[in-house]
DNA sequence: CGGCATCCGGGAAGATACTG
DNA sequence: CAGTATCTTCCCGGATGCCG
C-alpha cells in the first residue's frame, strides 16, 4: 500500500491561463504560499523557525506549501554542515527576486482602511517593513551602523549614502542597537510613539547613539490612507 | 428560514498577522480575487464579461469575490445610465493602484520555467503584459498611434517620447491595427512569430503602416528564464 | 526535536441547474 | 443578463502518531 506514493496525484487546482499574473498565482497563489517565502527573504530558516514566524499555520500545510514551492524552483531543502546538522529551506535566487513583488505588495496594502496594526508581527516582517517603506531623502548626510535585538533574532544595517542596507548578522560594531519585541519596533516606527516612552516602559532597551535611533525612528514614513468613498 | 442570511457568518479566514503582506493577502488573496482585479484595470466590466475573460470561474464563486472586493473598498458596483443600464463593477483609485502590484507578479512570474504558453489569455492580460514588458530603450524616436482588435474588444495605444500609453478605446485614428485573437497576438510579441507567416495563415490582419507593426512587435523583451539548479 | 503520514470536521471552490 | 440554489469535491486546519 505504501507504493501508493509512487503513483499518488501531482495534480493540483491550477488556473488555465497563460497571462503571467495567473502563473504566478499558481506558483505562490496557495493559501500561506508567499509569507513563507516573506520568511526566508532574509535567508534560510528551520521548520520549526516557520512555524514560530507564522502563527497559525499548522504542520502538515507547511510541509505541503514547503515541497510545493521546492518543485516550482523557488527554494531548496538544504543540510547544515555538521555540527549543526539541521535542515533548512533556503531560497534560491529565482525566490529571492520575488521581494519587489511581496515589497510593493506590501506598500499598496499600507494604504488599506482596514489595516489592524495590533496583531503580532514577526521579525523578518518588521525588517522587510523598513526596506519597503524607506525614504532615502530623509536620511541625507546620515552614515551610521543601526542594530537589531529582538529574542535571539538579530539584524544589521548600514546606512549610508541615502541607501539602507539591512540583512540577517550579530550587532557587533553597531553605533546603536534597538533591543525590543517586532511589535514595539513597530510602535516606534509606525505609530510615532516616542522613543523616552518605550524605554520608560520596559518596552525597549537602547544601546549606544540614542541621537541616531531618534532619527532612524522617522525614515519610514506611511502612506496615507485610502478613504473609502460615500455609497452612491 | 429565509431569515438566517440576515444572521449568517461574515467571518472569513484571514491571516492574524500585522504585516502589510499578510494584510494584503487578506484582501486580495483567495483564488480569483487578484485575476478579477486583473480584469477590471482597463476599465469597468460586467459580471457576464467577468465570466467570458476568466474560463473557469463559477458564477457562484464571481459572486463572492465581487462582494468581498467591494466590502474591501477595492471596487464598486454602478449602474450604467440608460439606455444600457447594466450593472458594471468599477475599481475604486486605490483599486487601480494595485496595477504595479499586479505588474510585478507577472514580470517576477515570466521567468518561471513552467509557464506554458499555450494556454489561452484574455485580452486584458495581453495589454497588460505590454504595460509590463515594454522597454522603453527600444522605443527610441518612434511616434505612432496603435490599435488592437480583439473580436468586438478594442484598445488603442501611443507611442511617444519612449513612453507607451495604453488605453481601452476605438481604434480610430490609429497608425496601424491589429487584428487578431489574445493569443495570436502573445505569439507575435512572445515567440518571435513573423508577422508575414501569421498573415499568411489568417491568424492575424494588420491594417495601416505595416512597418510600425513590425517595430512594435520588437518592444518587449523576455526576461531570461529561470534555471532549476542540480539537485544536490 | 524535526519532519512527515494519516484521519477527521468544516468550509471554500467547482459544476450544474434554475430564477427574475 | 445577473446572479441564486444545491450538490459534490477538495483544501485547510487541528490532532495524533510514527520514525530517525
Amino acid at each position: 500500500m505504501k507504493l501508493q506514493k509512487i503513483t499518488k496525484k501531482e495534480k493540483q487546482r491550477h488556473y488555465e491561463d497563460a497571462c503571467g499574473i495567473a502563473h504566478a498565482l499558481d506558483l505562490v497563489g496557495e493559501r500561506w504560499a508567499l509569507l513563507v517565502m516573506r520568511e526566508l527573504l532574509f535567508g534560510p530558516k528551520r521548520f520549526s523557525d516557520l512555524r514560530e514566524s507564522l502563527p497559525g499555520i499548522s504542520a502538515n500545510v507547511l510541509t505541503q506549501r514547503l515541497e510545493g514551492l521546492e518543485s516550482a524552483g523557488l527554494l531548496m531543502k538544504r543540510k547544515l554542515p555538521p555540527p549543526a546538522a539541521s535542515q533548512v529551506y533556503e531560497l534560491t535566487d529565482w525566490g529571492y527576486e520575488s521581494e519587489p513583488v511581496i515589497r510593493s505588495m506590501g506598500r499598496w496594502a499600507a494604504r488599506s482602511p482596514a489595516h489592524d496594526p495590533t496583531l503580532p508581527v514577526s521579525a523578518v516582517s518588521i525588517m522587510l517593513s523598513m526596506r519597503t517603506m524607506f525614504d532615502p531623502a530623509r536620511a541625507r548626510s546620515v552614515d551610521a551602523r543601526i542594530g537589531f535585538r529582538f529574542g535571539d533574532e538579530t539584524f544589521i544595517g548600514r546606512l549610508v549614502d541615502e541607501k539602507l542596507d539591512l540583512q540577517r548578522g550579530t550587532t557587533d560594531g553597531a553605533d546603536v542597537t534597538f533591543i525590543t519585541t517586532p511589535r514595539h519596533m513597530a510602535a516606534a516606527l509606525y505609530a510615532g510613539m516616542p522613543l523616552s516612552l518605550m524605554i520608560d516602559k520596559k518596552m525597549m532597551q537602547i544601546e549606544g547613539n540614542r541621537k541616531i535611533a531618534e532619527i532612524y525612528v522617522t525614515l519610514f514614513p506611511l502612506p496615507e490612507k485610502f478613504k473609502l468613498p460615500a455609497k452612491v
